[in-house]
RNA sequence: GGCGACGUGGCGGAGUGGCUACGCAGCGGCCUGCAAAGCCGUCUACACCGGUUCGAUUCCGGUCGUCGCCUCCA
């Protein structure tokens, strides 16, 4: 098992993965609030810590990944006022597509997936308590978090108290004295009116803030302490420092060992949002590129750097893992790989290891496909399974050999064929004719020295 | 204004105090009837200005620029 070094928010530091319960790691990275079908940048941190578990797992940890769903929220209602439907039923539809959008990635599902909706018990009661130890107050049915009331607000997004802007809340004309401090933060909202769902309470009915139920459901499923906190590097404040400092003041201890973020997809030179508009929706690209090409797009960067995003980017990941899957016909299946190349798979794990470099995992991965190609077939297709494994390609096929062309494609076959006796008769006007026909039935024609073999044409 | 990150070859993107990843694209070559695939080579980059050092793309300072957060945001 290779110490594993990850980058701490908290600390700015690289840190060794110390989990709580040796050998087992728990992880919790908030997922999407589910108002619309999700986008190439909601996608990154789900493949990150999908990646990142299959990783963990491989050295051997039992891996517990929570990646929540956020369906009670401001836009949520927003989204179903504007299309009039009921709130609950636009994010339970969203919900499913998020599932849906999600699961042709092909990287399996997380271990949990809880609902806001589905844990207001515990969020009231995690909200109770903060009221009960002075770090929360109630306000005509609203409860603000106390934020002064914790000493070490800031220390995650690393911002001091008198740094903030103090604008929002506190000169609200609608609201003029509700919070005590323009700092303080909302556990739980009244219920107002056209909110189209609430739920009851000790201090009226209403629905829980954002903040607080990643800090309830990360407990629940985890319990207090877990080893990694993950998300966009957009979440850092104020959302995690919200959730870091309501733990703290509820339970007395930290709510993560290890805070991890990812940096944001930029597209057309900012931030990939919604809000900016310059949005391409994660279903759409899987359309055109293919699932594999998604992740190996996702794969190429270093997951706190930002990443450019572009139709190209797309096509470029498209063309690696077509040079993988070439490599994967020319391999023995099943059979060990020489052990004098052993040293890229170990390369490609140590760069794993080492804060998660998947972009330099990858070129360990290639410098081996590069080696395995200079050798020519036969090669033992072991160790370039272990690494594809771990990346979430594991289902990656060699494009198919005419042998297996024949059961579903019998006439391609029977093309092939004539255009060797073409060939043979030095007639390669008829042999370049029929390979144009065969392109034109999804086929391309690779000859070598074993005989011509037929692939499924590539997308141009 | 505050905090943080970053500026690498045509593009994407790692990394390192000295040996200049990786992929895509381009170009040349090998192979091929021609292609495709593959291999070899090539295109020899590290924003700018100072400083430290035998030596800096890598460390320090400054300048310019970009991005993120400070409001919902993966």
């Amino acid at each position: 098992m290779r110490e594993v070094l990850l980058h701490d928010t908290l600390s700015g530091k690289l840190q060794p993965l110390r989990p709580r319960d040796p050998g087992q790691v728990g992880v919790y990275a908030c997922g999407p609030t589910v108002y619309s079908r999700i986008h190439v940048g909601n996608a990154r941190p789900f493949v990150v810590f999908s990646l990142l578990k299959r990783f963990l797992e491989r050295e051997g940890y039992a891996v517990n990944l929570v990646v929540n769903v956020t369906d009670v929220n401001d836009k949520i209602y927003d989204a179903a006022r504007a299309q009039g439907r009921p709130s609950a039923e636009l994010a339970a539809e969203m919900a499913a597509l998020y599932r849906a959008d999600t699961d042709e990635l092909g990287l399996g599902r997380p271990d949990h997936e809880p609902l806001a909706s589905e844990t207001i018990g515990p969020i009231v009661d995690y909200i109770a308590t903060l009221i009960e130890r002075g770090h929360a107050y109630a306000v005509d049915g609203d409860v603000y978090f106390r934020v002064r009331s914790d000493g070490r607000y800031g220390s995650l997004s690393h911002r001091r108290l008198e740094n903030m802007d103090q604008g929002e809340g506190a000169l609200s004309p609608a609201h003029p004295d509700r919070k005590e401090d323009p700092l303080d933060f909302a556990l739980w909202k009244a219920h107002k009116e056209g909110e189209d769902t609430c739920w009851p309470a000790p201090w009226g009915e209403g629905r829980p803030g954002w903040h607080i139920e990643c800090s309830a459901m990360a407990e629940q499923l985890l319990g207090v302490g877990f080893d990694i906190h993950g998300g966009g590097s957009d979440l850092i404040f104020p959302h995690h420092e919200n959730e870091a400092a309501q733990t703290r003041a509820a339970r007395g201890s930290e709510l993560a060992r290890l805070w991890m973020h990812n940096g944001m997809i930029q597209f057309t030179g900012e931030k990939m949002a919604k809000s900016v508009g310059n949005i391409a929706l994660l279903h759409e690209v899987i359309a055109a590129n293919g699932p594999q090409a998604v992740v190996m797009y996702l794969a190429s960067g270093h997951y706190r750097q930002p990443l450019a995003f572009s139709p190209s980017e797309l096509a470029d990941a498209e063309r690696r893992v077509s040079r993988i899957r070439d490599a994967l016909r020319r391999l023995q299946p099943g059979a060990p790989s020489p052990p004098d190349m052993v040293h890229h798979r170990d390369a490609f794990f140590d760069a794993l290891a080492n804060d998660f470099n998947t972009p330099a995992a990858l070129a360990s991965l290639f410098e081996w496909v590069r080696e395995a190609n200079r050798r020519g077939g036969g090669v033992g297709d072991a160790d370039l399974r272990e690494m594809l494994a771990v990346l979430g390609l594991g289902e990656l096929t060699p494009l198919e050999a005419v042998g297996d062309v024949a059961a579903t494609d019998p006439e391609a076959v029977a093309l092939l064929e004539r255009r060797q006796q073409a060939r043979g008769a030095r007639d390669f006007e008829e042999a370049d004719r029929i390979r144009e026909e065969l392109r034109g039935r999804g086929w391309d024609i690779r000859d070598s020295p074993e005989g011509p073999e037929l692939v499924p044409a590539q997308t141009p």
